[in-house]
DNA sequence: CTGTTAGCGCCTTCAG
DNA sequence: CTGAAGGCGCTAACAG
């Protein structure tokens, strides 16, 4: 590994001249950094990022904790995450949080100046003393599907959501619609959790009836979704009709139904949420929420209070939209 | 930010004795130790990344580089990755590769030691120069889904994965069997290429005819295979089962085919590969292949290079598995 | 056992 | 416009 003072001793200048054309300085003469960039291509020698971070004072890198990255849609705001990231040059250390007892630790020593120049937090639901010690934080925070007092924040009206998934189906006539799986993991509230307000709204709206069977609860594992199908399905009156909490338990429920004879639509509506790509080409009728646009948006916004004002606050509200598709229609039997 | 020597004055030693402590050195006292450590806990101080990094001359942090991370398999073996490094402290570096063009140059910069301790490749297929270019990096190299030359790997066999599925449907009884969808989108064999090649073999071995159409080319996007699937199911002779090149696939196989009133099994097999999560509650067959433990064990390779011979090369085959589900049955009208 | 000091490689004044 | 020098925070080698 050369250093700056090999180039700049073969180029026969000064490392501060090197240093100048490293960083564009407009303080060095056209043949100056000419040669001096020749040299650096000649000698293929790349500035030590450790060095010029501690030099600066800042990584340069930017870093995305990630509740339960184990879901598409994770991965899908990862995805703008990166792009965008990478475009201005920026590479970006993922840290996934499991457990919420270390989380707060874990947050801490990642989100500092020797660590990274930003932080992007994915799908977090931090209790309040965690956010306030993310409010004022060394480095810019921005907050990805999760609305935080205090700090810049990309998210969706959940609430809303559920309920126009609710209304969708309350307008092609059912009357008993399910809601599946609602899960509190955390101190703060879900976007499920809203989700399903949202559901329990529009029903109370519609004057509709809402059995406590009716709502499933539990940890977001596809063999719980399974288990709530079949028992929604053994009831003595079962739903006609399910709002799923995400499409990937809108997959699981149409399938599970289907399998034991249940058509979709014909006997049972499944509305998702989320609209991941591949509910398209499943037919599943969905809420659609900007996945990658909320990671691409987060992370522009992220470099935006970099350059600017760090401890500035920006709130963005994402839009969402209701898409029909071919598995929710009228319940049997309705003209 | 406090510092090492704001530390050290406060607690009346010198700046060596807290590094001492902070690197668990038997060659401090306990008394003294003690009272460091309690006033470091008081001051809430953290060693400087950045600055031990350049000290010690290497990052703290792994670099995982992906290719087309937007497949739900990518996630898995990410996922991997990302538990065991955070098992060992190490915080990991993503970045996405999606044109092959700057693929090089990108990766040269990044798995350089004021970067990274280790860089893990995941599906990345890499022409010759780039894989001469990585042996004997500077920091050690795993390869995740694909075997390089030179570098330590961890791969399974493709082409008998490809095999096996086929013989699964020819043992079933069916005779017409397409495979969807194969693309080369790089110098190397890409996996996908290798099943297909198992697919042939298969074919030929059983002395069943594979027509041109049978077998069908296009980047893994899933209007592709929607779109060939139809092609397929609109042939004079369309075919009875489906390999399909990944899991991703099948799901929209199945799924174009239902909506056309193609029913799954009865009138089409359709076998997938990975055995993702969702495989499981869709019913859909495939060859299993241990997505989340590669990811893991390729980390868990690269820990172990770090910390004893990064130049020493370790190849790892992982097992694969035909699963048997709901997706495939013998062909319509077969004993 | 412990304090002191010399780098690690780069950026950034400060003179010239 | 350019060279020299100090400092970023930490580790490691060297005296004590």
């Amino acid at each position: 590994m050369s250093t700056i003072s090999d180039v700049a001793e073969r180029a026969g200048v000064g490392v501060g001249t090197v240093s100048r054309v490293l960083n564009e300085s407009p303080l060095v003469s056209d043949r100056t950094r000419a040669r001096v960039l020749a040299i650096i291509d000649e000698m293929n020698y790349r500035p030590s990022f450790l060095a010029r971070g501690l030099s600066t004072g800042t990584a340069g890198v930017l870093a995305a904790v990630v509740q339960r990255m184990t879901t598409p849609s994770a991965l899908q705001r990862l995805r703008g995450i990166l792009d965008v990231a990478s475009e201005s040059g920026f590479d970006v250390i993922l840290h996934n949080v499991s457990s919420v007892d270390d989380y707060r630790d874990q947050v801490r020593d990642l989100l500092r100046p020797d660590r990274c120049a930003g932080g992007l937090l994915v799908s977090i639901q931090p209790d309040d003393d965690a956010v306030s010690m993310l409010t004022g934080n060394a480095v810019p925070v921005v907050s990805i599907d999760g609305q935080l007092p205090g700090i810049s924040s990309i998210y969706i009206d959940d609430e809303r959501g559920g309920r126009m998934a609710t209304e969708h189906l309350i307008e092609l006539g059912h009357e008993r619609i399910a809601f599946v799986l609602d899960w509190e993991d955390s101190i703060g509230f879900s976007p499920t959790a809203k989700r399903r307000t949202g559901y329990r709204k529009a029903m109370a709206d519609a004057g509709l009836e809402v059995p406590d069977d009716y709502v499933k609860v539990g940890p977001h594992q596809h063999p719980v979704t399974l288990a709530a199908t079949n028992e929604l399905l053994d009831l003595d009156e079962p739903p006609t009709a399910v709002v799923a909490a995400a499409d990937s338990h809108a997959m699981v429920i149409a399938q599970a139904a289907q399998a034991r004879g249940v058509r979709v639509p014909e006997d049972l509506s499944v509305i998702g949420f989320d609209d991941l790509e591949i509910a398209e080409h499943l037919g599943l009728s969905t809420i659609r929420q900007p996945l990658y646009e909320s990671g691409a948006r987060g992370a522009r916004i992220l470099l935006d209070l970099m350059q600017t004002d760090p401890r500035s606050v920006i709130y963005d509200e994402l839009p969402i939209e209701m898409v029909s598709r071919s598995s929710s229609a009228p319940p049997r039997g309705s003209r």
